[in-house]
DNA sequence: GTGAAAGCGCTAACAT
DNA sequence: ATGTTAGCGCTTTCAC
């Protein structure tokens, strides 16, 4: 690996004035900065970035944490995250915690390890102590997922209005049976989305009936899948079903074809966030379109600002942008067949 | 930030028995090695990462570029990466490329400047030569594309073999105009997936047809898209269409859905990998199914045994894994309509 | 305008 | 069994 030595000895001049040369020096001669640039290009110099970081200079790495990358929903976040980093001449460290606290751990000292700059993290329900202190240690920012253990930084979803928005729609046709599937409350967004949920329902003077409550962990398809059964199979199925993350969303979507359900004759379906082959699922789905591109930039650009800026300058910061409903085929008007009950 | 001449300042012994405490040497006494641990515990002593680099020490950290990580087909490699790393206590670099060979030597760049262990890639068409030379300064591995310039060392898709077996299907059902939509064979990959169309047309005794070879830019879209306005408006459309690429098959089936086309009455269509979605796409979609997370998990388990050996340990290997043809509804026998030629 | 030298924190070879 | 010293590659005084 060439280092600054070899540059400066092929052309006869000193470590410090390569090393001069190539911070733009005013001190250094314009030919003599020409010819080092030349030299060090020609060589294939890549600074030593470890050696920089012993003189207290901090990497130009910015940490990422994400509960699953294969998630498409946590992919569109990565390269909007990846993009945005690279643009602005940083790189990005990547890791997954499949929502296991000890792997966020994992995963934060080796941020530290590494000596990052900062970090953007989609935190677990309940990061450890650990993970608290070392992320208290460098600048960080929460992105989507908002715990109050980690800095009053987030960039997030307006998930109680988002979900406020799905559940109207419904009541808006007409319906008065209508289901939630989604995360436990344990996760702020999933308190806040229920809670939009309840809202929507209150508005229209509906009670909440617990046996339209489906709430199963975080992130889980097969708890969309589940829900799907035990709602369309009990005793007084609902017209409607609101979903509460992408997760849940696929699950529902693919159990509503397995059983060949007619969607909106039998029941109609709002999803949450939209993914690649929604629109053509069935009738297209209906559903509230997260603005999460946007949101990822937005909060790359607040931590590379706040990068540049001198230490403890640390306001609380939030931004919530809703998402916004897009309605395909798979909602209609609440079908009116014989009910017992009712 | 506590140092180890902290450590030994507070002990009244010297900064090397520190070091040889925490690194539990042999030659340190019990008794002092008890003090040492108990002392740097107390005092929140972390071993600075940048100064063991620097000492030579190679760091966790595997760069991976990849093209798209928004891409499902990247996400899902990416995934699996990042699990086994993880598994093996390593940490992942994620750079994206988005096929442009100067964004490829930036993200190679700052794995050298970080220091990374060893780096995974899907290299763009022609690397820059810069981007050789530093990946040939660390152990490396290409996956899925597979350039000359690089290491010998591949994992990658039996290409010539899934674009055969995909053409097969369709000649077996007795199609003879089958299009074929994939990227320029720049890329090995495009290359081998060409050759696998070719192949299987000849075995049947058929000529290719250039108005039917729709190639394009290695992962577009918009490809796709346009390709099938021009096969199916052209003078002597085709009743079959391979696509040869992830982002080319996501065009052909909006484009198929948006102009309403009748599959697989009109035209038969196989896919090239199977991303969320596909099987519900209009009549479920046909296609070659690849084994990416295998590939990836192969990829990565290589990468650490050779990080784990000796320097200069590098024979040629080369791993390829043939995709598997799913058969849904998207594919069946080409109808007679009337035409004027053949 | 440029060079020489110190020092960041650590480890390993070389003393005791 | 422990101490001393050199040096990794860089930046940054301090000299000339």
């Amino acid at each position: 690996m060439t280092t600054a030595k070899d540059v400066a000895a092929r052309l006869g001049v000193s470590v410090s004035t390569v090393g001069r040369a190539l911070s733009d020096d005013p001190r250094i001669s314009a030919e003599t900065k020409v010819r080092v640039v030349q030299a060090a290009e020609a060589m294939g110099y890549v600074a030593n970035q470890a050696a920089r970081m012993m003189r207290g200079a901090s990497s130009d790495i910015v940490g990422v944490v994400v509960p699953d990358i294969s998630n498409g929903f946590y992919a569109t976040i990565a390269h909007a995250l990846s993009e945005t980093l690279a643009r602005n001449r940083h790189h990005l460290m990547l890791g997954e915690t499949a929502d296991d606290p000890s792997a966020e751990l994992r995963q934060v000292r080796g941020f530290v390890a590494a000596g990052v700059a900062g970090a953007i993290v989609v935190p677990t329900a309940r990061p450890a102590p650990d993970t608290v202190r070392l992320l208290s240690g460098m600048p960080h920012v929460q992105l989507l997922r908002n715990v109050a253990a980690l800095s009053p930084q987030w960039f997030g979803i307006d998930d109680d209005r988002s979900l406020r928005t799905a559940t109207e729609h419904l009541t808006g046709l007409g319906h008065r049976r209508i289901a939630f599937v989604g995360g436990t409350a344990d996760l702020p967004t999933g308190a806040a989305r229920q809670r939009g949920y309840r809202e929507a329902l209150a508005a229209t003077g509906l009670a909440v009936d617990p046996s339209l409550l489906e709430i199963g962990p975080p992130s889980s398809v097969q708890h969309g899948r589940d829900a799907v059964g035990r709602l369309l199979d009990g005793a007084d199925p609902p017209t409607g079903i609101v979903t509460a993350s992408v997760q849940a969303t696929r699950g529902v979507l693919e159990a509503l074809l397995e059983r060949g359900t007619d969607v909106p004759g039998e029941v109609s379906v709002v999803g949450f966030g939209d993914e690649a082959g929604w629109s053509w699922w069935g009738p297209g789905l209906t559903t509230v379109t997260l603005p999460v591109e946007h949101l990822a930039t937005a909060c790359a650009l607040w931590l590379l600002d706040r990068l540049s800026r001198p230490a403890g300058d640390t306001a609380p910061f939030t931004s919530t942008s809703p998402g916004v409903l897009t309605v395909r085929g798979s909602t209609g008007p609440p079908s009116h067949r014989p009910r017992s009950a009712q």
